[in-house]
DNA sequence: CGTCGATTTGAAATCTATCAACGATGGTGG
DNA sequence: CCACCATCGTTGATAGATTTCAAATCGACG
C-alpha cells in the first residue's frame, strides 16, 4: 500500500523522489496499537511524532465531570505532536478508536527533514494548518447548525479526507466510530445522536450502519450539511514552481 | 506602551535586544480601523501580516442561512495571516469589534525576521499553536459545558489572556462586546446570553456592565466553569536556554 | 447459551430558541 | 435643549430541540 502520508502531501505539493525515499525510510518501523488505548496523554512530552499509517484515532479531552469530548481525528496519513516540543506538554490526550498501525519518527529527524526540504516543511506547516481550520470549521456547526446538518457537515468532511488517502469511494467509506463517539465529537448525547442518524437515513441522505457510510446523493448532503471543502484547503497543487 | 507583542511574548521567551529592536522598528506605522470593520475577508491572499497593537477583533464565519460564528478573537499582541500564504486563501475574515489599531507587516519582513532569529521563530510557532489550542478547549466548552459554565469559561480565558498584554486588573477588564457577539461566540442566542449573565451576576460569580467584565472571585469562578489555564501555555520561560 | 456493548425506543424533564414588546442609552440634527 | 433614531439590553410567553432515565432489542463473541 502507497504511504498514505505521501499520498496526502501529494494531492497538494510535488515532493521530489528524494523527499519520499527520505518519508518511505523514516517510516519504516511500524508499531500496533490496539483500539481504544491511548498513544499519548495530557501532560506528556513525547520526543517522537507519531504518524498514522492505518486505523483511526481522535484527539480528546476529559473533563472533571467525566464528560468527553472528541476535538479532532487522525486518520491515515496524518501526522500529530510536530509541536508539543514548543508548547511544552500537550494539553489534550490522543487515543485510538479502532486498531491503528502507527510509525514513530524522532523529532530529530523530522526536524532534519524539515530543514533540508523546503517543500516538504510547507506541506507539514500546511498539513497542521488545515488541522486548524477543521477545528475552526467543527466550531461553526456546533455554534450554528443544527443538530442534523452538523453530523451531515461530519460525515461529508469525512469523505473528502478519506478521499484524499484513498480510503473512500465516490461516495462512501469505513468508519469505526460509535454513535457514543459521535456523540462525544458533536456535543449531543449518544440518544440524539441515534434519532438524527434515523432521520438522515429517513430522508436518504445517509446511512451509517455497521462502520460503514454511504452517502446516496453527495451533492445532496453537502447541500442540506452546507458542506463547502475550501476550508480543507485540498485544490491547488504548489510547492514546485516558483511564486512571484 | 509598551509594544504588546513583544510583551507576551516576553512573558514565555527571552527575547535579545536586537529582536526587541527589529520587531519595534517593523511595526512602526500603525493604521487605524473603525469597529465593525473588516480587515480581511474569505477568500483573501494577503501579502501583509497584521497585529493587533490595541483594540479588539474577532475571526468569524458567516452561513448560507445569514448566521455567524465567532471562531476566535484577536486581542492587543495578536499576530494573524502568518500562514494564509501556505494555505492559499483565508477560510475565514477578520474584522474589529471596537476600534482597533493595526500594524501591517509585509510577509517578507516577518520572514526574514524569523530567518535570523531562532527565538523569535519559536515564539511565532508557539503563538499559534496557542490560538489552536483555544479553538480546542472552545469545542470543549461548546460540546460538555453548560450554557453558563461556557459563558464563565470564556471569561476566565480573556482574563488571563488580557493579563498577560497588561490590559486587566487582577479581576477585571475592558471588553468591548455585545451579548450578541458572545452569542455567536458561544453558539447561544442573544437572549439566552442575556440571562445567562444575569444569573452568573446573581450568583455573583461575574459582572459584565458597560463593556467592564468583573470577576469578583476568580478562583469560584474558574472552579465553576472548569478553567484549567493549561491550553494556554503561559508558563515556562524557555527560549534562551539550551536544552540537551 | 449467556454476556457484554451498542443501538433503539418511549416518556418526561430541561434547556434554549423564537417572537414580540418594552426600556435604556447614546448620538445626531434641528 | 429637545426630538428622533438606532442599537443594545431586558422581559414574558410559547414552541421546539435536546437531555435524561429506563428499558428493550440486537449483534458479536466466547
Amino acid at each position: 500500500m502507497l504511504n498514505p502520508f505521501i499520498q496526502k502531501i501529494e494531492a497538494r505539493f510535488s515532493l521530489s523522489d528524494a523527499d519520499k525515499r527520505a518519508l518511505t525510510h523514516a517510516s519504516a518501523s511500524v508499531r500496533v496499537f490496539s483500539p481504544r488505548t491511548d498513544l499519548i496523554s495530557e501532560g506528556d512530552t513525547p520526543d517522537h511524532v507519531h504518524l498514522i499509517q492505518s486505523g483511526f484515532a481522535c484527539r480528546y479531552k476529559v473533563l472533571p465531570g467525566g464528560g468527553r469530548s472528541i476535538v479532532g481525528y487522525l486518520i491515515p496519513g496524518d501526522l500529530c505532536d510536530l509541536n508539543v516540543a514548543i508548547l511544552g506538554a500537550m494539553d489534550h490526550n490522543i487515543g485510538t478508536l479502532g486498531a491503528c498501525d502507527v510509525v514513530r519518527i524522532p523529532r530529530t529527524v523530522i526536524d532534519s527533514l524539515m530543514d533540508s526540504s523546503p517543500v516538504l516543511h510547507r506541506a507539514l506547516r500546511w498539513a497542521g494548518l488545515v488541522d486548524e481550520a477543521i477545528l475552526r470549521e467543527w466550531l461553526v456547526s456546533m455554534g450554528r447548525r443544527s443538530a442534523d446538518q452538523q453530523i451531515a457537515h461530519l460525515f461529508c468532511e469525512f469523505l473528502i479526507r478519506f478521499q484524499a488517502v484513498g480510503l473512500a469511494t465516490e461516495n462512501s467509506y469505513g468508519l469505526p466510530l460509535t454513535q457514543t463517539d459521535l456523540g462525544d465529537t458533536t456535543g449531543l448525547s449518544s440518544v440524539h445522536v441515534n434519532r438524527v442518524l434515523q432521520e438522515l437515513r429517513a430522508t436518504g441522505l445517509l446511512v451509517f450502519q455497521r462502520g460503514r457510510v454511504t452517502l446516496p446523493n453527495v451533492e445532496a448532503i453537502q447541500a442540506f450539511a452546507g458542506f463547502n471543502p475550501n476550508y480543507l484547503h485540498l485544490r491547488p497543487k504548489g510547492g514546485s514552481h516558483s511564486v512571484g
